[in-house]
DNA sequence: AGCACGCCGACT
DNA sequence: GTCGGCGTGCTC
């Protein structure tokens, strides 16, 4: 009889012991139990031979569901660290970082699939039976003297015909487990490759030489520069070597193409895992890439989890980008564990980007990660040329100066494609009464109503409330309810009056909303069945658009004095990955940025400098700011359905933490969004320029924390490196 | 997190 | 007379 200690999906920083008779069971091995009235998956973490409650009150385990570890010991120790770095329940940790097929108790072993084969039948009885049936001759052939695959037996022959010999009982189903196919090996196609050019020569050289150990590598290559080659040929030696290789990319990022493109370099599997996958489909994935049989595995943030057999290297495309870190639950970041990971599995690791985070960079240029540059753009295509367009005083259409209608028409004339951002879907982003000047909002939210004629709806983006447009006032009466500002849906409209020669389409959430709607605009655009291109965020990720030659940003004031420090780092981003999206070699592209502030220091430092000057020259300032990366943040959140209850709770909170050497305490105040989805917000900001300090400083205040009898009247979250102070 | 237990308002 | 509101406490 021993003692099994057993980690649950429970919010509760603990583990929970069982009573088990048999042979010790490995950590990482899942189990049910009784708790309380239901019956939990949990996975085991230990064993021992007393346990601190008392015996009695213990429990037997229900059920061993795993021969095998479903978490291996690197993956175990990530979770341990998630757990402690986050300050996260490890119950939780080990639920997010298992598939949802596994966490509801399914098998982990792949299912059996069905063969078809011939029965054991003598011949004179099989002639009478087929007859004169052509097709069903036909099958009885194919299947003379093999078994075959079931979905390919269906590729050759019509269900009613399998299903008339099998009624003859002619032929069979069996389900057969197969054994994974690990000979990937002796079929990659490793010929056909571009020459890469010196800084990509460069980059594989460094990359393929540490395929001994750990090492990570910021491959800061602008876009265009052939990042994706370098990956391409990095990983070759891997492969080569039977090993596996893991690449994370953004949400938006995963595109079909990209995919393609590693498959058909290598000519083998690539195992693909996003958000629109089924549980079972994940599940697979997971299962292919544990046995070893996938050589490469693609996928957003939560890939960071899949196990493999043997892995050789890391790559997290985009790592700047913000869909790497969990916004709810653990908050996590796919990229940092990235990083752990390697190092436990002692593989190197590639994090690319066109324009790094600060975090990253700071990384780079003190040496903890070799930094690899590529500047040219491939095929010697010429960057986007950025200039400012001063807007104060002039009048506007549709958001447009005059001076850049011209220069839309112009490119237009040429039979090029003009793309324009601004960073608001919907009609205007607010209702306002010209008589008494009264602004619709949500009451749940305390914002204004975003407009959408499309819809006829007034709707709130920050809790999707919405109802039909007002045609009064509702404080004054006055039926001179206009909109306000502007966004994707009116300037689409405008472009439609100003440009009627000329097409435009609209890429935004609402409009490339379903499956493949986004990848079917964009095969418009690039079939030039528009020449405008509407857009926001999403067309910063990942596409190229060889027809624009002009790429135009409205607004770009927001972010400049934005409350948020990393507004600016994350404007710079975008502006950079925007004009990487436009132009070739033989269509150099302009990009112009709208502002009321032409004199801004980003701004002048990014147009003249480009984005590794201004992220140099930003870090600085970071520095002296003490902001981060040369500040450790950790965001206490608390939410509830009145102000007073958060507020009070963060002021004990904040409390435990005072007094500290080298920690600073702010707070509490009000979140940049005071009141959302009808509760009141309140946040306290933890802050040391030390890790271990603040680690140590939290992890001694968890437990007290949490026995706060506040700490269950209201919401509350802890975010650790949080990414914003929405 | 769920779920049971427990003590006060408007309904068959 | 009961159904059900959500406060509080517990889960090996």
């Amino acid at each position: 009889m021993s003692i099994v200690q057993v980690a649950l999906p429970i919010p509760m920083r603990q583990l929970f012991d069982y009573l088990y008779e048999g042979d010790e069971l490995s950590p990482g091995v899942r189990v049910k139990v009784p708790f309380g009235s239901r019956v939990l998956v949990g996975v085991v973490l230990g064993t021992v031979s007393n346990s601190t409650m008392q015996a009695e009150k213990l429990k037997a385990l229900l059920e061993v569901v795993d021969s095998a570890p479903v978490i291996d010991h690197v993956l175990l120790k990530l979770c341990h660290w998630l757990s402690s770095y986050y300050h996260h329940p490890i119950g939780e940790v080990i639920h997010t970082a298992l598939p949802v097929a596994l966490r509801k108790g399914l098998s982990s072993q792949p299912k059996p699939i069905p063969f078809f084969r011939a029965s054991d039948n003598d011949d004179e009885k099989v002639e009478k039976l087929l007859g004169t049936a052509k097709k069903q001759r036909l099958l009885m052939a194919f299947l003379a003297d093999k078994e075959v695959e079931g979905s390919t037996l269906k590729q050759h022959f019509s269900t009613a015909i399998i299903n008339a010999v099998l009624k003859k009982s002619l032929i069979e189903s069996i389900d057969k487990t197969v054994e994974p196919d690990l000979n990937w090996r002796d079929n990659l196609t490793l010929s056909d490759k571009p020459r890469a050019n010196i800084e990509q020569s460069l980059a594989i050289t460094a990359i393929n030489q540490a395929d001994t150990g750990f090492k990570t590598f910021l491959l800061e290559g602008v876009t265009g520069s052939g990042k994706t080659e370098v990956y391409l040929q990095g990983i070759e030696a891997v492969l080569e070597q039977g090993k596996q290789v893991l690449i994370l990319v953004p949400e938006i990022g995963l595109t079909p193409q990209t995919v393609s493109r590693f498959k058909s370099r290598f000519g083998v599997e690539v195992g693909v895992l996003h958000s629109n996958l089924t549980d079972n489909e994940r599940l697979t994935v997971w299962q292919q890439s544990r046995s070893g049989q996938l050589p490469i595995v693609i996928g957003t943030r939560s890939a960071i989890f899949t196990p493999m057999k043997s892995p050789g290297m890391l790559i997290v495309d985009e790592e700047h980008d913000g869909s790497y870190k969990q916004q709810d639950g653990l908050r996590y970041n796919a990229r940092d564990l990235a990083v752990l990971r390697a190092k436990e599995h002692n593989i190197p690791l590639v994090l690319g980007t066109a324009t790094p985070s600060f975090e990253s960079l700071s990384n780079a240029l003190n040496g903890r990660y070799q930094h690899l540059l590529l500047s040219d753009r491939a095929g010697n295509a010429a960057h986007a040329k950025q200039n400012i367009l001063d807007i104060k005083n002039q009048p506007l259409q549709f958001g447009l100066a005059q001076g850049m209608i011209d220069r839309i028409e112009q490119h237009l004339r040429q039979g090029s494609q003009v793309m324009l951002f601004i960073n608001r879907r919907g009609y205007a982003p607010a209702l306002l009464c010209h008589q008494c000047g009264y602004v619709e909002e949500c009451d749940r939210c305390n914002s204004p109503y975003t407009i959408h004629k499309q819809l006829n709806k007034i709707q709130c983006h920050h809790c999707g409330s919405a109802r039909s447009i007002p045609k009064q006032c509702v404080q004054c009466g006055s039926d001179e309810v206009v909109p306000y500002g502007l966004g994707t849906e009116q300037l689409e409209q405008g472009l439609a009056n100003l440009f009627p020669d000329y097409s435009s389409v609209r890429i935004d959430s609402d409009s490339a909303r379903g499956k493949t709607r986004l990848s079917e605009l964009l095969d418009m655009v690039n079939k030039n069945q528009h020449q405008l291109l509407i857009g926001t965020q999403i067309l910063s990720k990942g596409h190229h658009f060889p027809n624009v030659t002009l790429v135009v940003i409205l607004d770009a004031d927001g972010a400049l004095f934005s409350a948020d420090f990393r507004a600016s780092e994350h404007l710079a981003q975008l502006i950079t990955q925007l004009a990487g999206r436009a132009g070739r070699a033989e269509k150099p592209g302009e990009m112009w940025l709208q502002t009321h502030s032409p004199g801004h220091p980003l701004l002048q430092d990014l147009v003249h400098n480009g984005y590794g000057h201004f992220a140099r020259h930003a870090l600085l300032e970071r520095k002296q700011a003490n902001l981060p990366p040369f500040m450790f943040f950790a965001l206490f959140r608390a939410e509830a359905t009145g102000a007073r209850l958060p507020h009070e709770f963060l002021a004990e909170v904040s409390g435990l933490f005072r007094d500290l050497a080298h920690v600073i305490v702010v707070g509490p105040i009000p979140a940049l969004m005071e009141k959302r989805q009808g509760r009141f917000r309140m946040q306290l900001l933890i802050q040391s320029d030390n890790r271990t300090v603040l680690q140590r400083a939290l992890a001694e205040r968890m437990a007290l924390l949490e026995q706060l009898p506040l700490a269950r009247k209201v919401r509350w979250s802890i975010d650790v490196d949080p990414q914003d102070f929405v």
